[in-house]
DNA sequence: CGGGTTTGACCTGCGC
DNA sequence: GCGCAGGTCAAACCCG
């Protein structure tokens, strides 16, 4: 086996800066999610079926995809979910000398995406943040994953 | 050659 | 209204 184990972090507390964990553990609450967003999400023409006028932007607010996200103590950046990712972007966040990482599942039609960071202070540990619904049933879960979401409770959005 | 990564530009929302 | 910061795009690049 490989050494490539890591370990569940716990919802952050006093001890992480809020900004760069936007919330923790489970939430299919779009609302909840707005409220504890520090920052823009914006547009994500992803969502919806509407993009018959890609000029107009959207009148309110565009509904958001539930988001997860977990806190893992991991020397790999990558977790590896089973799923197959693309990454289409990187960006250095404001107070965080670690830049966040951006991916996309590769499945066809399938939206899901998910956000990568280092946490300041505290390298060895990684923040992810996967937003949407796969659409596919993951191909071979690790043993690494399964654990995850069994200490987190979740897995809804992987059905 | 195909698929994934890098990277700078662009877009959008939000706070002041 | 302006500037900042986060999020996305897409061309160039890299690698198997």
């Amino acid at each position: 086996m490989e050494d490539r184990r890591c370990q569940v972090l716990f919802p952050c507390s006093s001890s992480v800066d809020p900004r760069l964990t936007e919330y923790h553990g489970v939430d299919n609450s779009a609302e909840c999610a707005d409220q504890l967003t520090t920052s823009s999400l914006s547009q994500q023409n992803m969502n919806t079926n509407e993009e018959e006028k890609p000029k107009s932007k959207k009148k309110k607010k565009k509904e958001r995809e539930a988001r997860y996200a977990f806190q893992t103590r991991s020397q790999v950046d990558i977790l590896d979910d089973g799923y197959r990712w693309r990454k289409y972007g990187q960006k250095a966040v404001k107070n965080n000398p670690f830049p966040r990482s951006y991916y996309k599942c590769t499945e066809e039609g399938c939206r899901v995406k998910k956000q990568v960071q280092r946490l300041w202070g505290d390298e060895g540990v990684v923040v992810t943040t996967y937003q949407g619904v796969h659409t596919h049933p993951v191909d071979k879960p690790s043993d690494n994953f399964n654990h995850i979401l069994t200490q987190m409770h979740i897995f809804p959005p992987f059905s």
